[in-house]
DNA sequence: GCCGTTTTCGGCCCGACTGTTTTCAGTCG
């Protein structure tokens, strides 16, 4: 089992705990560790198995947690996890993804109802049987309802970075059979969307076809939906998602990878406008219509120039203008990963990061960049130990000196400021006029109005020191909808007063939308691709908001983070 | 359950808000 199923094994224990009501020191402990697996570079299992290693070298992971780690390397479970599940049924778990239900309520409405699913929470709320329970009413029954029915929506997609990461272990595995040469990623994964169903993943080379009975083998793969010579389905993980491999041979490698790329409207209008040209294009060909003559078949290109287009970036795939737009070659050059000089929202240890300033700044410097800004929390944030002017006042001075003996990489002075109620910022205008940079953003009070919610924002924004407006719409993708907002005002407001908007990269945030980012653009509003870092590993998160804005049609010279150092430092200034 | 230590037990980021209550538990971030 690796790291990340491992921790899912630990924090979904610790839900069960807290349900049945156990310590929250203990149960934080588990959830510490989950947390700290996740983004370990080295296996468990492999420290397991090696000798001259211990697991309780690592950090969070003690002598309790170090033989729960070692039965489930034995049989895939441990015994308190055991215990939990004979208390409480799986599906409880669930339920504390409805907004408002915590685990003590979870706990009541199981003691008194027995019930445990979404399904018997809503037959509850309906029958007005939650308000009978202690401290529980009306406004809980009908807050429950909303949420269930916002849950229901979304059940189903996965997050894309799960997705990705999927996709990775699979190609590397495939790619271990002699005679795969390619392992592509398709479908919405490869049109970047911020959730995706399920993964389509194609391989070609001479020993394809085997790579189908290796991927049905794969341990991760619990259920086979189905498989032939060809193509294969399957659902992976503990998570379920369905993945499905298709052996391709070389020479229709483009037409398989344009069909199953999609979306299903731009295929069908593809498609239509090949009719017209006394074509027909299917996912083995392009092909003449009668004669059966192949015109195009082994890459994309080939395929988009034999229907006198363009190629298509796979991100504008959406049949939204874009095969208009490849025709007349007005498709916009889209902004690339490679473009990004930085990195302008990260945190540190000094609030709730997991590396430190100078580690922070180390792992930037690995990946290529020419600069970061470090934003940590301001006190608003008391559970994040948001930073008050002091404490802020010495972070820069501790930056001056880190500035001093870095090579290559310059540390931006900057700060996440908390949006307060009223729309001033947490911390006074003596210590912002003192920084680079500073995001500011929403934390709290997300149930304004949007007239509310929009006065406040843009009160925030009448701050001259404010640079970025942080994950403006504040959504969390899968658990929380984002606050109510009107954003065309949000985003005139932000084109007036030189503000720029956020592109978080984090995988469950991603505000601005591809929609969003569109707006901001066709409205003049430059925005920066931030990671909102809590570790160096998810710097990489990077990705997912280059993502996000390439879909929403952003060039290199709409994003502020691809200019050089010296630009950047003039764009900042208000 | 982990950590760190004045080495064997005490501390572990907690404040604001809401809906339910008559004084606060539970949720959220």
């Amino acid at each position: 089992m690796d790291n990340r199923e491992i921790a899912r094994l630990l924090s979904e224990t610790a839900d069960l705990m807290e349900i049945a009501g156990e310590d929250g020191f203990r149960i934080r402990s588990y959830r510490n560790a989950a947390a700290v697996l996740e983004g370990y570079p080295e296996q468990v299992s492999a420290i397991i198995k090696d000798p001259s290693k211990k697991v309780t070298d690592i950090p969070g992971i003690g002598k309790g947690i170090a033989s729960a780690l070692e039965e489930i390397e034995q049989r895939g479970s441990f015994e308190r996890r055991d215990q939990m599940l004979e208390l409480y049924p799986p599906t409880a778990l669930e339920l504390l993804k409805i907004q408002g239900l915590g685990p003590k309520s979870i706990r009541t409405l199981f003691e008194h109802y027995r019930v445990s699913t979404i399904d018997g929470l809503e037959r509850i709320c309906r029958e007005h049987k939650l308000r009978e329970l202690p401290r529980m009413g009306e406004k809980l029954e009908e807050k429950v309802l909303r949420s269930i029915a916002q849950y229901r929506q979304r059940a189903g997609r996965f997050l894309l970075s799960f997705a990705y990461g999927v996709a990775e272990e699979l190609s590397a595995y495939l790619l271990e059979l002699k005679g795969v040469e390619r392992v592509t990623p398709a479908g919405s994964l490869r049109r970047g969307k911020e959730t995706v169903g399920d993964l389509d993943l194609l391989a070609t080379g001479p020993g394809a076809e085997a790579a189908i009975e290796k991927f049905a083998a794969h341990p991760k793969v619990h259920e086979v939906l189905g498989k032939g010579p060809n193509k294969a389905s399957v659902k992976f993980g503990l998570e379920g998602l369905q993945v499905d491999l298709r052996a391709l041979p070389d020479e229709s490698y483009g037409a398989a990878l344009q069909y199953f790329t999609g979306s299903k409207e731009h295929n069908i209008n593809l498609r239509s406008r090949a009719q017209k040209m006394g074509l027909t294009l299917s996912e083995y060909s392009l092909a003449r219509v009668g004669s059966k003559e192949v015109v195009a078949s082994a890459t994309e290109e080939d395929i988009y120039k034999a229907l006198g287009l363009h190629w298509i970036p796979p991100e504008l795939r959406e049949n939204q203008g874009e095969i208009e737009a490849a025709e007349r070659n007005e498709l916009p050059h889209l902004v690339d990963l490679k473009h990004i000089r930085g990195d302008l929202h990260m945190h540190t240890t000094e609030s709730d990061g997991r590396a430190t300033l100078d580690e922070m700044a180390e792992a930037a410097r690995e990946l290529g960049y020419e600069y970061i800004a470090i934003t940590d929390h301001s006190r608003r944030v008391t559970v994040a130990h948001g930073l008050d002017a002091r404490r802020l006042s010495q972070q820069i001075a501790e930056t001056d000196r880190l500035n001093e003996k870095l090579d290559g990489i310059t540390v931006l002075k900057g700060v996440e400021v908390d949006i307060l109620a009223d729309g001033k910022l947490d911390l006074p205008d003596t210590i912002l006029s003192r920084l680079d940079i500073v995001v500011a953003s929403v934390h709290s009070h997300f149930d304004f109005t949007a007239a509310a919610q929009t006065e406040r924002i843009i009160r925030a924004m009448d701050n001259r020191h404010l640079s970025i407006l942080g994950h403006p719409t504040g959504r969390l993708i899968g658990e929380r909808e984002p606050y109510a907002l009107d954003l065309d005002r949000v985003i005139a407001a932000a084109r007036e007063r030189g503000c720029f908007l956020e592109i978080n990269s984090q995988p469950e945030r991603l505000d601005l939308n591809d929609i969003h980012v569109q707006m901001a653009k066709d409205n003049g509003v430059k925005l920066a691709i931030s990671t909102d870092a809590h570790s160096t590993n998810s710097l990489s998160y990077m990705r997912f908001g280059i993502d996000q804005a390439r879909r929403g049609r952003l060039t290199r010279s709409d994003v502020i983070n691809t200019r050089p150092l010296a630009e950047l430092r003039k764009l900042l200034k208000r």
